[in-house]
DNA sequence: CCGTTGATTGAACGTTCGTTTAACAGTAGT
DNA sequence: ACTACTGTTAAACGAACGTTCAATCAACGG
């Protein structure tokens, strides 16, 4: 090392030239694969272990970028969180209806719930990672109720339906939060300790709350 | 501020004398009041936003108590929730059997669980936040399967015992799965919006859960 | 009354965090 | 070929983090 070369000039004179490779990328597309990135690494880290540097590794590009296109990290979390209800609702409510009855159609989605798209662990952990700071945030917050509130809604009209073409009398509102508590209660469980049970059994279960509220009871 | 009193002697001579009250305690007293301290700003702050300084201040002792008495955040850590773990079991395993029939006492735990000395927002809050966590540390991780076995075991149990006194057949494991599940998200969904249903209706759908398991049935 | 023990403090340390910034390099318009 | 624009990088920054440590003081035995 010659004395010319050490840094020992003004600020601005001494930065070094850059050599690193650059991927210039449509804003948008770079957006999504920094959401991507958010996503995986909430999975895999936790939320309290997910660092603009985590991220910025696991989507490939350098730490100032995420500032770059979202101005703070809380808003790329907000963006991750958004695009993960965003997705469960496509996945979820994208039914092909009328072509069923009511009741097969709640069978339907049940299953949907249960099947490989939805449940797997990169949603599971992404969604146990947010949990715990939904609440902190007012934003948060309103997409998570947002998101309950269009499942629900889905159940307590597939219930309603059900209950019309069988003629019957039931608290569709209290089956509907029931049976999504049921298989919210079950992810829960199955992403903290995925051995407790097989997710065809899970499934077998909400299925048999439905057997049930519509059986042909000796009450009345 | 005369020259005399300025900071600009050595290191060791810099120090100046400590003037704050001293509360020496029982190291277990101690200990306790940290982890509960914890576990309120858990429950307050969520698990990222709980640090060191933080649960000092809430437990009003300075920042280097921890490390005296745990050695490390992640050993608080650890026993805050161990500490949230049998304080549960506690409260919800310590029933007056053998008094009620296995049926009056499996609605009796229910009952339980959703009455206000666990269903409380304390607790709720302190679950979420742990919850983020458990799948990535070892002990956490086995602490809670430990819980989550002996909840079961607890629902199995009682739900094995009424159908016997029922002289009926049930899938016992199944049910006691699907009313934990229910039971958690529950928990889970009123944690994340307690304006969703109130804990009397979050009750009332346990215990009819119940009902239709032992309710006499047309299909035989 | 003095010396030992250990709980407690507050400052300091090194690290890591999220953010800012200047330099750099692709791309498009002229 | 030149210029303006902007996506991208890496360094740098201040704040906050968990931890360490010397100093301090309450409690207790001699």
């Amino acid at each position: 090392m010659t004395a010319a070369k050490k840094k020992t000039a003004t600020a601005a004179a001494a930065r070094e030239p850059v050599k690193a490779r650059r991927n210039r990328e449509n804003p948008e597309v770079r957006r999504k694969s920094l959401i991507e990135a958010t996503r995986r690494s909430i999975a895999k880290n936790g939320f309290a272990g997910t660092t603009i540097e985590k991220i910025c590794t696991e989507a490939k590009v350098s730490r100032g970028l995420i500032n770059h296109h979202f101005g703070s990290k809380e808003e790329l979390i907000r963006q991750s969180y958004k695009s993960l209800c965003d997705e469960w609702e496509y996945h979820a409510h994208d039914q092909a209806d009328g072509v069923l009855s009511a009741e097969d159609e709640l069978r339907s989605v049940i299953r949907t719930t249960f099947s490989p798209t939805l449940f797997k662990p990169e949603y599971l952990s992404a969604w146990l990672g947010f949990f715990s700071v939904i609440g902190k945030s007012r934003g948060l917050s309103k997409l998570n109720r947002d998101l309950s509130a269009g499942d629900l809604a889905v159940f307590l009209s597939l219930f309603e339906r059900t209950a019309a073409e069988r003629r019957m009398k039931i608290d569709a509102w209290g089956h509907a939060t029931a049976l999504l508590a049921m298989i919210d209660g079950l992810w829960l469980q199955w992403s903290l300790d995925p051995k407790s049970f097989t997710v065809k059994q899970a499934e077998a279960l909400c299925l048999d709350y439905v057997d049930r509220v519509f059986a042909p009871s000796a009450r009345g």
